[in-house]
DNA sequence: AAGCAAAGGGTAAACGTTTACCCTTTTATG
DNA sequence: CATAAAAGGGTAAACGTTTACCCTTTGCTT
């Protein structure tokens, strides 16, 4: 593959014009300019991005890490930084670190080890220390998901708390008075988070939730079928249905109609999330938007900010992000 | 950020020591290794990629060319990618062209430029001869969703055309006899492929389909939508619908039931890909399924191979995918 | 016509690695 | 004990760029 030593050689000119023209550097005459690109052209030459990356001490990488690509709500995570990275010309290096401490960390040590300037990280396993020192040690690492009161600037994330909280308020509005909840059986904090305001939000209200009505599951769609049996089969009555995720919200969908429980007049069922399914689904679901992709534009801006690739904006920017309500067709009024 | 000149100074040995320590070269003795490996730890010392890269002349990592990552059926192709590289120690470059010419031969530029070992790469815009040209000069270039004669064992595809024809012969099995078609309005070869086969096939069978039932749309549920009531309008009746994809098969799905028509029993509708969509809609949608990672696996293994990265495995590899019938819920014997 | 600024362009160091080649020390062999 | 072989380790070139610094030419000012 032809170098920039053997166009300056065949255009008759220096390597160092020949890398003036080429970043339309100054000191070049049009003479040259046109010569130089002809050459460029005739050779085929590509100039090296590691060499290039090498000596100017910065990469065009733009990093992120999730532990998956599968999942569309990664896939989102990921496309929101790919659009401000293509407005950046830069690109998107994808590191996957399923969800253990070791592999997030040896994902983010990939992506050190490229120099990416930017880095945005899902990490739901590494340690708030650890994290703190690697940002400390990163300039522009900006975390996604998770909040660390010590580096808050450099968090982007959801408020899951009140996310239970718009679901409950969005249930009892709707004259709702049996609550069932199905979660999700790992133990990160969002599951918990969102239960937890949930919880809070109807006992202010002056509500209980019987505890046989909260069921755990896979957050998959058969997770939702599963912990939507366990649910009938506990006898408890429920009129509405506050479900970890989208997927396993149409998994109790499913089995609920399966039932012989119509969706939503004889039970409202709410999701979190709003990925694509929800509206795909029959009847279409109520959920809560997680606004993933404009998130991950702003963990990456944040992240081109750090690193002053970017004029620093607004820095009343807020990062902690709140759900809104995406009132679809899956709840509805109960008439008493 | 230290550098391996630091970690040679601190540690009393010479750089190329220290090299030897973390390549697992030879001519080391275990107490360098252990006296280097303190330091390396002690500096946080992380080997700077680029560097490597530009010497050895390799870079470890494998490009991606795709229109978008939002679009399941593109993040499953990069996710499968993903897997071999992550497999070999590799790390995914994603480098995205929407659907021109120009920004496909940008992306892959781009990659180019970074030296990536492995590209697979999925153009529909890019002319044979250019995508010819393009293998000859980068040994790992594969071709995904595309066939082109000349560099055939480049190429890993789908034969549309068989997909056709044996939905076709799925319908007709179920006694069907009125035919209705949505393909997408996009003139790429896919949905075009699809769409004469699957005519071919019912010509064999004596069976010609209303040219008022093709209608045409954009490729996704709402397209779906319009495109069956455009159907419905015509006034002329059908029992099997065949649409392009699973997002416009389930756009389908709806319009028909709004309107009066069940699904199966009235209309059988089977979609096209498999994508997860498929397992959540109700019916749950018969569909064709598209193995798109595992030829993305592939895809990316003979990139492997083509650049000497593995052993070559069996040559009788068939590059030439056919997909495979999904029996679901949404298509049903016609009774008559 | 002298002097000087501006414009154009070349030389070479630097970026952080790997590795071929060479040298020294240790160990094994007879 | 002499010697060869093996083991350990160092020196420096090379990878392909960018850019600071310097030099030459040209044109303008007075």
């Amino acid at each position: 593959m032809a170098t920039i030593k053997d166009v300056a050689r065949i255009a008759g000119v220096s390597v160092a014009s020949v890398s003036r023209v080429l970043n339309n550097g100054p000191k070049v005459s049009k003479k040259t300019i046109e010569n130089v690109l002809k050459v460029v052209k005739d050779l085929n030459y590509s100039p090296n991005a590691n060499a290039r990356a090498l000596v100017t001490q910065k990469s065009t990488t733009l990093g992120v890490v999730i532990p998956d690509l599968v999942d569309p709500f990664f896939a989102s995570l990921a496309h929101g930084v790919e659009q401000v990275a293509r407005k950046k010309n830069m690109q998107l290096l994808l590191s996957t670190g399923l969800i253990s401490a070791e592999s997030e960390m040896q994902a983010i040590n990939l992506l050190i080890e490229r120099r990416c300037d930017v880095m945005v990280v899902h990490s739901k396993k590494l340690s708030d220390q650890v994290l703190i020192e690697l940002t400390n040690k990163v300039a522009g690492l900006v975390l996604i998901d998770r909040y660390i009161k010590e580096i808050a600037h450099r968090c982007v994330w959801l408020d899951n708390l009140e996310g239970g909280k718009i679901a409950a308020r969005h249930l009892l509005a709707l004259n709702h008075q049996n609550f069932a909840c199905i979660t999700s059986k790992y133990q990160i904090d969002d599951p918990l988070l969102r239960l937890q305001g949930f919880q809070n939000e109807l006992q202010s209200a002056g509500v209980n939730i019987e505890p046989k009505l909260i069921e755990y599951g896979e957050p998959t769609l058969q997770g939702g079928e599963m912990a939507t049996q366990k649910l009938l089969a506990s006898g408890k009555p429920f009129s509405a249905l506050f479900v970890y995720n989208d997927a396993m919200a149409i998994g109790a969908i499913s089995t609920l109609e399966d039932n012989g429980f119509k969706v939503p007049s004889d039970v409202s069922v709410l999701g979190f999330d709003d990925v694509l399914l929800s509206r795909y689904s029959r009847p279409k679901l109520s959920t809560l938007n997680y606004p993933i992709e404009e998130m991950a534009k702003q963990a990456a801006n944040i992240g081109l900010e750090l690193t002053g690739k970017q004029a620093t904006a607004h820095n009343d920017i807020n990062c902690k992000h709140i759900p809104s309500l995406v009132k679809r067709e899956s709840t509805s009024y109960r008439h008493s």
